[in-house]
RNA sequence: GCCCGAGUGGUGGAAUUGGUAGACACGCAGGACUUAAAAUCCUGUGGCCUUUGGGCCGUGCGGGUUCAAGUCCCGCCUCGGGUACCA
């Protein structure tokens, strides 16, 4: 018989389908698993063959482990909502609910071609008013509790109000940017305002303002992938950092439990740094300056209060509050001229530039300790969300702050006295103070406790911990998300709806332009937003992670209409035993999903602290990306060819993706868009029409021959840089068991590559050498002969290898050990069933169509995913002898066996007295003599 | 800039975690079958030298530790991911 993959592919899959194979039950008698794969965004561009990557790991790790008899739930859905499908409507028109429910259609077909073990029953998607009224409710109890750190959990804010009603403020520690002290008469004598504004100050999701990016040109809030060298992509207009209410989730409360969590679960350590990082916990000191002339104070974070008295000169963020009200009239300009210059530039831009910038606002601070005056800078290098948004700046003991002063000519005391320790840098916290007057002669960790304590006796500062971490911006001024469940009142205050209330359904439009001043397109809905007695909407939505942060939850109960997940489900689904996605989610997706499984536990909603027990991370199948260069500030779009793009007039260009369908030689250093590559582009992206091309030798439009070098790089296959590819036309040339495995066979699964099919044929040959074990002259032929020793000494080798392989996520390896196994069982000629019964089993989580069609071949009735995997026996593995590499001072020169048995000493003698030694220590004496059991033996010779 | 990865033949990668560098594949070369090609099968394949016994060099670069380094340490370079509104 021939391997006819489509044949086999269509039975096994019919077969699968009739019988429900995967779906799966709670099963009391089975340990569960649960194995879950980061869900996809349904792209326009399709599957692409990246996502299949980490979908066939967790695949193969689920079957494997439902034949090892456990209990697997292993689902699938889709991350729905999202930017990509607005975009798209915003260009064609047609709705994000129609071209998101084509795509989800399509990734599908996509998935189902591939030969998952997914249970489809518990398919879901995140755009669903089902799934999303529960994505709402979360919301709704996240604005109901706030953050006690005497508990350490989240309560109630309706417990919060009994204490303020009783008591005020005055004990209440909780997260929260709430100053000023009240008591309860205070409190019950404000207006519901003041009231509703002091809650917001404590809620779990609350409002504040928040910076966007805004495009005045397209009278719209962009996205940060939106905006490429400070000009918006589409078009490449100016964009600025607009102030705008948002609502935020405070994550922060959370921080300490998100750092101390990741030593308890099974995540890679370049992951849990990645975390620890990203929180960014650091110890250090608060301290408030007065300001000359000022009654306001700047508060300041610093981990290195003992330096305190080599401060020289403050910097503030410019977007901080004070600057306005400290500046004065003479250096106003100045100020506002640096202002604007830092606006037009996103933060990442801002912590990339090695330019050291800044502007003197003109007013002093007074120096707590010394009573200088010390002047007020502001300065790129301070960020507004990072602790206070201001520092006093050390510039003997930091390194920005040092090139800082060195530009502008600001004074340098030295404070830390580090010649007893040569080794240690500026950053080390080691040294004997000096000039630092009480300081003087402490080592700098006494110091830090020293002035603590005077900054506390003092009133003006204290020890604080501070967190890189912020909280979550959560407000998109778009349309395809999920609409707040936020109602205002009359007076302008927030109110969440109740649960009876929800889903609050996104309302239908087919107009997805943004509303006026940024606002979403929902704030143009005015039947939808205006309410009764002078109620009306939250017109924000929420950003894809809202439905993200979740769902791995409703999986477990995916159609219950009384609660997100009964129970009952929860209790035995419990986590997520294994999760499978990119390292590309590694802060925004697992940080949030982990916080709102913690606030959900304080919530007593799930059993657990943590969501995800063990993690994997896929790496990237890459491809190319083209750009070419667009001429920044130029009315007259232009672009010029790369080669004339050099180091010093970088800057002044913006790269422009391309698609790759339009480049010729893509991927190549000598990729260019001819004629027809321009006239593509340009009919593709219609906002660059009238556009001209520069090359050093010719200008489109007028040259017929111009070629435009385009710039390839190496990165992320995704739609927003043109360059998918989809996993369809493999499947159909070669079948989705070749795909799978050569997916597999690639390379380490946490490994990035750019995609290539060169070498899937060897897998393609693979599967068909392993289909002809089994026949002979198209005609099933196993015979029922025992096998020889040999013969099994293979097949426990593999068994053995496989089984490892599987447990450590080493599927490459696990596939050439299923190549060695076959190539050597074909030199055997063996066709014993004794042999390939085994094998098949060994193969099927690898290859489950194939391996299901030669089972049923082989006369087993039910589908070999249901059978056990193999077990490995060691008795096949006895060795009675090993070949030791023979080395001279660590160089291999030559081979020779012994018993397997022999010890060290009978070794080291033998291998003295053989003759094929002589030559390489004659005329040297023998130091030493190394043997390292089943390993090698090392003569040591001088 | 900062944080996290990666760098091994012409190519993807392997190497029991300090112990025979290049498993398994792709590609290439030669051969068998064929009128021919494809498919299939066999042989060879890191580089340099060679008296054909073998020798020397070799895991991004420069140092170091060790009997022994792809693996550990120090200092760099290049590429990829993230950098809080792509998902």
């Amino acid at each position: 018989m021939k391997y006819d993959f489509k044949s086999i592919e269509e039975k096994s899959q019919s077969l699968w389908d009739k019988i429900d194979l995967y779906k799966v039950n709670r099963d009391q008698n089975k340990p569960k698993y649960y194995v879950l794969d980061m869900f996809p965004y349904p792209s326009g561009a399709g599957l692409h063959v990246g996502h299949p990557l980490g979908y066939i790991a967790s695949d193969i790790f689920s079957r494997y482990k439902r034949m090892k008899g456990f209990n697997v739930l292993h689902p699938m859905g889709y991350d729905a909502f999202g930017l990509p499908a607005e975009e798209y409507a915003l260009a064609t028109g047609i709705h994000p609910a129609v071209s998101t429910a084509e795509n989800m259609k399509r990734y599908k077909t996509q998935l189902s071609s591939l030969g998952f073990s997914f249970d489809w029953s518990r398919e879901l998607a995140t755009c669903d008013p089902k799934y999303y009224k529960w994505t709402q409710w979360i919301f709704t109890q996240l604005f109901d509790h706030y953050y006690n750190l005497k508990t350490d959990k989240a309560e109630s804010i309706s417990s919060l109000i009994q204490i303020f009603n009783s008591e005020g403020n005055a004990h209440i520690e909780a997260a929260t940017e709430q100053e000023t002290v009240f008591t309860a008469e205070e409190w019950q004598a404000m207006s519901a305002k003041q009231r509703s504004d002091i809650l917001m100050n404590y809620r779990l999701a609350y409002q504040k303002i928040g910076y966007v990016n805004w495009c005045e040109e397209l009278g719209t809030v962009l996205a940060n992938d939106q905006v490429k060298d400070g000009v918006s992509e589409r078009g490449g207009y100016p964009v600025v950092q607009k102030p705008m209410t948002q609502w935020y989730l405070r994550i922060t409360a959370y921080a300490e439990r998100l750092l101390n969590g990741l030593d308890n679960i099974d995540w890679s350590d370049s992951l849990k740094t990645i975390q620890r990082n990203w929180i960014g916990r650091s110890e250090g000191a608060s301290v408030f300056f007065d300001i000359k002339g000022h009654d306001d104070q700047i508060e300041i974070f610093t981990t290195r209060p003992d330096t305190i008295f080599g401060a020289t000169y403050m910097v503030l963020a410019p977007e901080h509050d004070l600057v306005k009200a400290i500046t004065p009239e003479s250096h106003k300009a100045e100020v506002e001229k640096y202002v604007a210059y830092v606006q037009s530039k996103s933060e990442i831009e801002r912590m990339a530039e090695k330019k050291i910038t800044g502007a003197f606002t003109g007013a002093y601070a007074v120096h707590p300790f010394t009573v200088e005056h010390i002047p007020i800078w502001i300065g790129e290098y301070v960020l507004k969300d990072y602790g206070t948004g201001a520092i006093m700046a050390v510039p003997s003991d930091d390194e920005r702050d040092n090139a800082f002063a060195q530009k502008f000519g600001l004074s340098i005391i030295d404070v830390v006295d580090k010649t007893e320790y040569p080794e240690a840098g500026m950053h080390d916290k080691v040294g004997k103070m000096i000039n630092s007057s009480i300081l003087n002669g402490l080592e700098v960790k006494d110091a830090i406790e020293k002035i603590c304590k005077e900054l506390e006796s003092r009133g003006i500062g204290k020890k604080e911990v501070n967190y890189k971490l912020r909280d979550a911006g959560f407000s998109r001024q778009r349309y395809w998300g999920e609409p707040f469940p936020i109602i205002y009142n009359s007076e302008g205050l927030a109110e969440a709806l109740p649960l009876e209330s929800l889903p609050l359904e996104l309302p239908a439009t087919d107009d997805f332009k943004p509303g006026k001043g940024g606002r979403s397109p929902l704030s143009r809905l005015e039947n939808w937003v205006k309410l009764p007695d002078g109620y009306y909407r939250e017109t924000d939505i929420m950003p894809a992670v809202a439905g993200s942060s979740w769902y791995y939850l409703r999986y477990m109960d995916p159609h219950n209409e009384e609660a997100f997940a009964s129970k009952e489900n929860i209790d035995y689904w419990q986590d997520v035993d294994l999760y499978v996605g990119g390292s590309e989610h590694a802060v925004a997706h697992l940080m949030y999903a982990r916080f709102w499984h913690k606030f959900l536990y304080d919530n007593n909603l799930v059993p657990t602290e943590e969501p995800f027990k063990k993690l994997v991370n896929q790496g990237m199948i890459q491809g190319v990306i083209e750009f070419i260069f667009l001429e920044k500030n130029n009315a007259q779009k232009t672009f010029v060819s790369a080669e004339l793009i050099n180091e010093e007039n970088e800057d002044q260009y913006a790269r422009i993706p391309v698609h790759i369908d339009f480049v010729s030689d893509y991927g190549s250093t000598d990729s260019y868009l001819n004629n027809e590559g321009i006239e593509a582009f340009l009919t593709w992206r219609p906002e660059f029409k009238g556009a001209i091309f520069k090359s050093p030798t010719a200008v489109y439009p007028g040259n017929n021959d111009i070629q435009i070098m385009t710039l390839s790089e190496v990165g992320k296959m995704s739609k927003s840089k043109f360059n998918v590819v989809n996993p369809e036309s493999v499947v159909d040339n070669y079948g989705a068991d070749t795909f799978r495995m050569y997916e597999m066979f690639l390379g380490p699964i946490e490994q990035s590559k750019p995609w290539d099919t060169k070498g899937i044929e060897g897998v393609s040959k693979f599967i068909r050498k392993f289909w002809g074990l089994f026949f002979e002259d198209d005609k099933l032929m196993v015979s029922d002969e025992a096998p020889t020793k040999e013969e099994m000494k293979i097949l426990h080798q593999a068994i053995k290898k496989v089984t490892e392989d599987i447990e450590k996520f080493s599927f490459n390896t696990a596939v050439s050990a299923l190549m060695i196994c076959v190539n050597e069982l074909r030199k055997l000629n063996c066709n014993k069933r004794d042999v390939l019964l085994p094998l098949v089993q060994l193969i099927a989580p690898f290859a489950p169509y194939t391996s299901d069609e030669l089972w049923s071949q082989l006369g087993q009735a039910d589908s070999i995913h249901v059978s056990d995997f193999p077990e490995f026996n060691a008795e096949y593995m006895v060795e009675d002898s090993f070949e030791y590499p023979i080395c001279v001072n660590g160089k291999k020169r030559f081979l020779r066996s012994f018993p397997a048995d022999f010890g060290k000493e009978e070794i080291e003698a033998e291998v003295l007295s053989l003759e094929e030694l002589t030559k390489w220590i004659e005329g040297k004496n023998v130091i030493k003599t190394i043997v390292v059991p089943k390993r090698m033996v090392n003569v040591v010779v001088k």
